[in-house]
DNA sequence: GTCTATAGGCAGATAGAC
DNA sequence: GTCTATCTGCCTATAGAC
């Protein structure tokens, strides 16, 4: 999901996007400004103009990318193969990396100033969390036919608690600055949904 | 939690707060301005300043009223009585209030920009999460040793589960505007801790 | 595609009259 | 306590040269 980004080689339009994305990601949307994005590429505010009209362009297209590259991350996930809970973890997982980086979900971070959004952006941040959830259930489903997880409630309905669980572990531990809170909450979460998860796994946890 | 609030006939500062309080929980401390909360006021921005020399200031004192009114909250609680479970549906209600309200959490708001924030106001969000799950943690272990809940892991981690959980739940929920969306994750977490939580309570959710 | 220059607005904040 | 007036700085955005 950190491919060729931050490497300087890459062409204007992506080295925008890619310290945009930093900044939002770590400042909000009303806490970054174009002079910012600028300085750090050593470019002037019009310059990027001619690439993003606007900040609700610049905004949106964020998103766009970030989407795509966390399609392509669960993609790949279902293409590694593997059962639910492994499925589940490796989505946890790419949370955690961006934990690691000092960031937030983008979208979660875009989630808390939702009300400040132009409508284009706050349609995307919802596409996200449809999208998160879509692939989540179809792996909780599947997990409960495999019967490697054991379901209580709608495949959709825990899908969802996956997502706000885990955009809320990013969120309190971000200030923390601790990678093994939001771990933590990750493994309990899953814990949860494993099949026969009482009593062995409790001992092996405390 | 929200008593002669809004209602205008208090001093300027707590209206000041009020209003000021609602913009942070809605737009975000870097998404509402003196003159925001001036021109609801109908006073001019230099009396603000005169009640709260810069908004740094208004933000700390807004952290610090909104944790003495979460801090009585949770006392009303205790002297309610009841067990652990009871009282974790009471914890889990004062969030859903908030979003029934249209708003995050303040300090769930404030921790998504806490980057861009000064330190005392950092640390005063670190001090709201660090006493809710010291509560929360007291509740647990009452429940524990009550034989109300049937708990995974230790009580400390728990609670800080339940707390992220919840503000993960109000970020996501309130882009959808779903109040359902937010009681359905909280009782879904709430359900998992309880003891022998598995099959009957299993049947009546679906 | 990038620049300089600049517009026009809004931000947080202060001085000083009342 | 509240006001008007004002400051300085930053913001998004545009015009037009190169």
């Amino acid at each position: 999901m950190a491919r060729a980004q931050q490497r300087g080689d890459a062409d204007t339009p992506t080295r925008i996007l890619d310290i945009a994305e930093r900044l939002v990601q770590t400042q909000g949307f009303n806490g970054f400004s174009y002079a910012n994005v600028a300085s750090e590429l050593k470019i002037s505010t019009a310059s990027l103009h001619y690439h993003f009209p606007g900040k609700a362009e610049l905004g949106e297209a964020l998103i766009r990318r970030y989407m795509g590259r966390f399609g392509d991350g669960l993609e790949a996930i279902d293409q590694r193969g593997g059962d639910a809970p492994a499925k589940l973890e490796a989505y946890a997982s790419m949370y955690a990396d961006v934990l690691r980086d000092g960031r937030m979900c983008l979208c979660g971070m875009l989630a808390a100033e939702y009300d400040t959004l132009p409508t284009p952006m706050r349609d995307a941040i919802i596409g996200f969390f449809d999208d998160s959830e879509a692939w989540l259930t179809h792996v909780l489903e599947q997990g409960q036919q495999a019967g490697t997880l054991g379901l209580r409630g709608s495949a959709s309905d825990i899908a969802q608690t996956i997502v706000s669980s885990l955009e809320g572990a990013l969120l309190v531990a971000r200030p923390y600055g601790d990678v093994a809170r939001f771990e933590a909450a990750a493994s309990r979460l899953l814990t949860n949904l494993r099949r026969d998860d009482h009593g062995i796994s409790t001992d092996l946890e405390r």
